[in-house]
RNA sequence: AGCGAGGUGGGGUAGUCUGGAUAUCCCGUCGGGCUCAUAACCCGGAGAUCGAUGGUUCAAAUCCAUCCCUCGCUACCA
């Protein structure tokens, strides 16, 4: 096994903001993980990502920030790259310290001029083979004052729906009445970004990838998988498979990319679209990567391709993707579909013969894809328009990286989505990693400290390799198995928990042996009972190695405290049982391994965060929040318990009449109701009562009303206001009526 | 309504793909021990008809069918 060529392909952040926690549960950890353990194991490992930086929404940002496109990028690679390294993230290990041969890691981005001139290469060797088909559509084309102009993206423009006149459509779809339809259709279109620029519909040509060409390789190389990929992984790339595949745009009219490498006005102001390109960047990276940080290696440049083409002899390298489950038919489909490509075309084949699967010399495809669940926040899902999220680089200034890599590691989305909430983060940091792992190797050092020594030697050197220990070195060579095992299958949980089952076993050990009563003078069974404690320094070795994927930062302090000098992380995986390893000791007084953390002042810090924040209204800090609570707490750092009094009142409620009650023309659920709401024209306003209200038991009524609720198109039918109506959350829903009579109109406070 | 995920002692969960005997771990709870250690550590107890029903099987938390409920996205939620 050792040896062996690992590419580990990290999904490409976009640098469109900062990262927060359910990025790192979801794809930045785990890869560190498996890097870490790969390179332990004595594996090659080549480790690329990099940000993701072109496309429409990086230019959306600039224009409302007034900056340049490559001002936002740089700011967000850097932002994002300074966060990962600060969670110890191995991205700064460009070379293997064991020698180029064995691998490293860049972090590069999508905006790097050899990454541009990659993809330009890779996209003319694809059209010379016939792997593109041109086709005319037609697009909004946003015309200003001065007659300049540029096409738009479908989801920048709004308009009336062709299909039910309501306004507000989106470029390609109707929220109102559900309908899609070509972009072109749509009546009346707008600029969101430009509401007053002219907007007219152009022709534009543009290049499509032909994926149906490969639907049978990919169905094969799918159903190679099936015994590796997760079920996740398998249902997803199935679903994809089964609808059939198209051919899929790969230019954009685009101003924020790279340009389309090929000749002829057509092609001027396009882009290639940022799926075909940005993904690209798994080898990109790598071929970048051999080319800053490999040129004295045999092959130079060339020595990317040892993680990516299939050996002569036929070994594949193996290919491990890290992603998020929205990203998966991207990568067991679609990016599949681009190798497949470029290797029949690296041949000399054309479009017009079938595509294999990878051979000797070519690159090979992925051998697994671990995809991640995701992670939500205190039950909700993270959210950046919403402020919903635990920001990454906020929250690496205040607390330990280590802590955070434990609990996300404990509690990792493998197989469903899972929560992140403080309570829970306290209590298994505190309970777990320090009461029993962080404590553990406290008591082995204060004690041995406690023995007497000469200066600098170990206090345990008379009492190590007692016979008495043997079952307890079976035990760890048994548990160091299950570890590697999990951490073969990718599961991060499952392996982390059995580390820390040693660190109880060794509390186990230690308690048996009551190693205390022989510090002040050695009292019957002294041996035995220091011969155990000696093997818990030991055990301390063991657990500062298996650790040191996981929490790289915590396993380097407990391997410098047990005497070392040198890097953990150079350390081999089998090293953690070799009972030969020197009994190295420092003679420093040992420091406890973490800080216990505080739920309250926690608490209090997030609070402030929250109300620091520009939209900060909504919340109160509620003291008291005690431990328990677990529900209780969610919600004060949701900031969703008390509403000010001028925001409540930015509510209009009034009386209204209910005139008529009709049926929705295009809804099964939905009444449409007239109202008589004091003014001339009255108003119209949709109700999902039918399950509730004949219309005859409505109408006449008087009811209440939120008058200045933004209108919005219901199928088809605007609805001016909502009414307001008691929900007992078990089919029982009545409208709120007026006791007595009052004037339609009048206002309720 | 559509798609996705899930229902396991008081709370949070592992195990489900690949069926196997007393169903895992953390917290809480009750009792005991230890006193080296960061209010930490160790031992023991109580507490679960594994959402429901039916089926397959010598054997089902696990496989199949039907149903109920919860959550996320979508939406005829206003």
């Amino acid at each position: 096994m050792s040896g062996e060529h690992v590419l580990i392909c990290v999904a490409w952040p976009y640098a469109n903001g900062p990262l927060h926690l359910g990025h790192v549960a979801g794809c930045y950890l785990p890869p560190d993980i498996q890097y870490r353990f790969e390179r332990a194991m004595g594996n090659r490992v080549l480790m690329v990502s990099g940000s993701d930086e072109h496309g429409t929404p990086i230019t959306v940002t600039a224009e409302t920030q007034g900056i340049t496109p490559q001002a936002v990028v740089d700011q967000y690679h850097e932002m994002n790259l300074k966060a990962l390294l600060d969670l110890g993230c191995s991205w700064s290990t460009h070379l293997d310290p064991r020698g180029a041969e064995y691998g490293g890691a860049l972090f590069n981005r999508t905006s790097d001029p050899d990454h541009k001139r990659m993809v330009q290469e890779n996209f003319r060797a694809l059209e010379t083979g016939g792997f593109f088909e041109r086709k005319t559509t037609e697009q909004y084309y946003e015309v200003n004052e001065d007659g300049t102009g540029r096409f738009l993206p479908d989801r920048y423009v709004e308009g009336t729906c062709p299909a039910c006149g309501a306004d507000g459509a989106r470029g390609d779809q109707c929220d109102a009445c559900g309908a899609t339809y070509e972009a072109v259709e749509l009546k009346n279109p707008v600029s969101k970004m430009n509401p007053s620029a002219t907007i007219e519909i152009r022709e534009t040509d543009h290049l499509f990838y032909r994926l149906d060409l490969f639907q049978d390789a990919l169905e094969q190389h799918a159903l190679n998988q099936q015994s590796s990929w997760k079920s996740n992984v398998k249902a997803m790339t199935k679903q994809w498979l089964d609808m059939g595949l198209r051919p899929r745009a790969v230019t954009r009219d685009l101003e924020w990319g790279i340009p389309v490498p090929l000749d002829g006005e057509t092609w001027g102001g396009k882009c290639i679209y940022v799926w075909f390109e940005a993904v690209q960047g798994y080898s990109t990276c790598a071929r970048i990567w051999s080319k800053t940080h490999a040129p004295s290696l045999p092959e130079g440049e060339e020595t990317w391709k040892r993680w990516w083409c299939v050996a002569e002899n036929g070994t594949m390298p193996r290919h491990l993707y890290f992603l998020g489950k929205d990203n998966i038919p991207f990568h067991t489909v679609i990016w599949p579909a681009l190798i497949l490509g470029l290797n029949h075309v690296h041949k000399g084949g054309t479009a017009s013969e079938p595509v294999s699967l990878p051979g000797p010399g070519e690159f090979a495809l992925e051998s697994n894809v671990p995809a991640m669940e995701y992670l939500m926040l205190a039950g909700g899902q993270f959210s950046k328009s919403r402020k919903h999220a635990v920001w990454l680089p906020s929250f690496l200034e205040r607390y330990d990286p280590d802590t955070l890599r434990y609990y996300l590691s404990i509690n990792m989305p493998e197989n469903h989505d899972t929560d992140f909430n403080w309570p829970d983060f306290v209590e298994r940091v505190n309970s777990e990693l320090i009461a029993a792992y962080g404590n553990f190797v406290h008591r082995v050092l204060t004690l041995g400290a406690r023995l007497p020594h000469e200066e600098g030697a170990s206090p345990f050197a008379a009492h190590d390799g007692h016979s008495s220990v043997e079952a307890h070195r079976a035990h760890l060579e048994g548990a160091l198995g299950d570890i590697t095992t999990s951490l073969q299958r990718h599961r991060y949980k499952e392996a982390l928990r059995a580390i820390m089952t040693v660190a109880q076993y060794g509390n186990q050990v230690l308690q048996n042996a009551a190693p205390w009563k022989h510090l002040k003078e050695p009292q019957d069974g002294a041996d035995e009972s220091l011969a155990a404690l000696a093997f818990c320094w030991r055990i301390a070795r063991f657990l500062a190695i298996t650790t040191q994927p996981f929490l790289p930062t915590s396993a380097q302090r407990l391997w410098s405290t047990l005497g070392n000098d040198d890097d953990v992380s150079a350390m081999a995986w089998q090293e953690s049982v070799n009972w030969d390893a020197p009994l190295t000791w420092s003679a420093e007084t040992p420091q406890p391994l973490f800080q216990r953390l505080d739920l309250d002042e926690i608490l209090a810090a997030e609070q402030n965060l929250v109300e620091e924040g520009p939209e900060s209204d909504a919340v109160h800090g509620v003291k008291g929040g005690k431990k328990k609570g677990g529900k209780k707490v969610k919600e004060e750092i949701e900031g969703i318990t008390y509403l000010e009094f001028e925001t409540f009142m930015k509510v209009n409620l009034r009386v209204g009449r209910i005139l008529s009650v009709e049926d929705h023309p295009n809804a099964d659920k939905l009444y449409v109701v007239r109202l008589d709401d004091g003014t001339d024209d009255g108003r119209t306003i949709c109700a999902g009562l039918k399950a509730y209200y004949e219309p005859e038991e409505m109408e006449g009524k008087l009811v209440v009303f939120v008058e200045n609720l933004k209108p919005r198109p219901l199928r088809g039918v605007t609805s001016e206001g909502m009414m307001l109506a008691a929900d007992d959350g078990n089919d029982g829903v009545r409208l709120v009526t007026i006791d007595g009579d009052i004037a339609p109109g009048s206002q309720v406070r």
